[in-house]
DNA sequence: ATAATGTCTTTTATCGTGAAAAAACATTTT
DNA sequence: AAAATGTTTTTTCACGATAAAAGACATTAT
């Protein structure tokens, strides 16, 4: 098992929605801008979609002959790219306990447990490495530096400074840039999903990665827009192991948005600090008391 | 060739100059603590040294038989890093010229040009991506973002919002902190440089950089240390291939640490951000000055 | 009994290999 | 001739294998 054919199964996966849509299906290339994959996937996914009988191909047309069933669909498991696989892996083994600051991560034992090969484990270690959360020994093994109290307060340090910058920048921007309209979208989302939020709460995450990011672009700036991964990550998963106080926490961060966005939109400068400082304080707020006291980081 | 023995090679010429200072080698486990490798390399390296006949080798008994010769030493470029190799190499084409924008950076070819494997260059070009030099398209090639005057913009803000907050927290530890007598032994450091700055310029590199990393563990910030690591490597090789007014450029800096120390002993934090800021932009000014203009960064 | 040396096992670093996917080139269709 | 399809080549991704290096265990010396 060389290279797992993921991608061709995603695509096929979203491909199959296109035919609900149509009766015949575009070329190549616009399938393949389309579905974000290389023609050579875009004819695997054809040559797959004629021999089950939902479409007739040949050459230019492609004429859709049945709806998708459920059963056309690849189960979802078999999307996932090995890294996403890994990621969670390791995420879970890092935050559902067990997992002491100053222990060591060993690839094998790692690549050996999820079923994968030690390349794909040490590629990923190295990728996860720029979190903060591990650190490598010179040709030796990787040590956990742990979720720590510590870990949250350097990354809300940062987070403040780079968010406060950003929204200065955001309100500082000419009328005629496009992200007004943009606030203007994600405004009526939020009203939307404050209306709501008894049953919808567990939208709100997506809908602050979407909000937070648009404010960091603001700042041009490639290593605070990358920081955002940093804080994205954490709260991804974080947050999926710990669900106290989900609907409250999101009906608040719901409030403080509307008016940071309101903050935003007045374009006054001193306004806009009040709110994202609030906005960021209650957020550092909540971070925090989902992290267990007295852990300590160990450094060395 | 699985792996190249370059920490074996480099422990060696490195434990050729304890000969020299002693007539007799201490233990295994002292001499690995020492270098800085495992007793399994350590063994490996007095077996040669008893080899080559320079010294005696019973057990305990090691005693040192004659001093090195040049000879004995293994060439310093078998005793680099694969990763170092990959780096050097990497950034003499970033850098030396012919590297637009935009332009896509091919592992394959890499990997071929520099005489390594596939896996050592995809890790490397991993690693190297958080310096925000290219940007990896999800399934297919990496693109180079180029060394823009966008980029050395980007750098240099964070470089001053972080470095001003780390001189603040500098300023403020307590009197009693191990700091201070880095901070004195370093400024001894420079005045020595100063002295003989007509001849010792090209030393300054190495001063500027451990001068600034004290400052910046002042943050207790691992964003804000690893950061450093970005604006390392870029002074480094940029200064390796630019040279114009280095006498000029490195007196100008040591006369404004030097006044940067002097504001951080005083704990003045007013006089701290003045003369911070002071050498930030002067560093700023000199590093925008050696990018050619007109160069615009090339965004999809 | 502590700390060294001697020996054996495990892990890391790196390569070559092969399948998946992308990209390039050639041919046909409109 | 522009854009599609058909075909071939190249590149990326991931694995298992192997030597270097680290680490663990057993034995010996002080």
């Amino acid at each position: 098992m060389s290279k797992s054919n993921n991608v061709y199964k995603d695509a096929y996966n979203r491909g199959l929605r296109l035919l609900d849509e149509t009766k015949s299906l575009p070329s190549e290339p616009e399938l393949g801008v389309l579905l974000g994959v290389s023609r050579t996937t875009i004819r695997t996914i054809l040559a797959r979609m004629e021999e089950t009988g939902l479409i007739a191909w040949n050459k230019r047309s492609k004429t859709v002959l049945r709806a998708p069933r459920p059963d056309d669909f690849f189960p979802e498991e078999e999307t996932d790219t090995l890294s996403q696989i890994i990621e969670r892996s390791f995420m879970r083994r890092l935050l559902a306990g067990g997992a002491e600051a100053g222990m060591q991560i060993n690839e094998l034992e790692l690549a050996r447990e999820i079923g994968v090969g030690t390349t794909s484990v040490r590629e990923f270690l190295i990728r996860f490495s720029r979190f903060g959360l591990i650190e490598k020994r010179r040709n030796s093994h990787w040590v956990l530096k742990g979720f720590t109290r510590a870990f949250a307060l350097e990354l809300t340090e940062i987070r403040e400074m780079f968010e406060l910058r950003s929204a200065a920048a955001f309100a500082a921007l000419p009328q005629d840039s496009a992200v007004w309209a943009d606030l203007d979208l994600l405004e009526d989302e939020h009203r939307l999903l404050a209306r709501e939020i008894a049953t919808r709460f567990n939208e709100f995450s997506e809908l602050d990665e979407r909000f937070h990011r648009l404010i960091h672009r603001a700042s041009h700036n490639r290593f605070i827009v990358d920081f955002y991964d940093v804080i994205a990550m954490i709260f991804h998963y974080h947050y999926q192991w710990n669900k106290a106080q989900e609907r409250e926490r999101n009906e608040v961060a719901v409030t403080e948005h509307l008016a940071y966005i309101a903050a935003l939109k007045s374009r006054d400068l001193g306004k806009v600090d009040t709110a994202c400082r609030k906005h960021l304080k209650s957020a550092r707020h909540t971070l925090l008391t989902s992290i267990p006291e007295g852990q300590q980081p160990q450094q060395a």
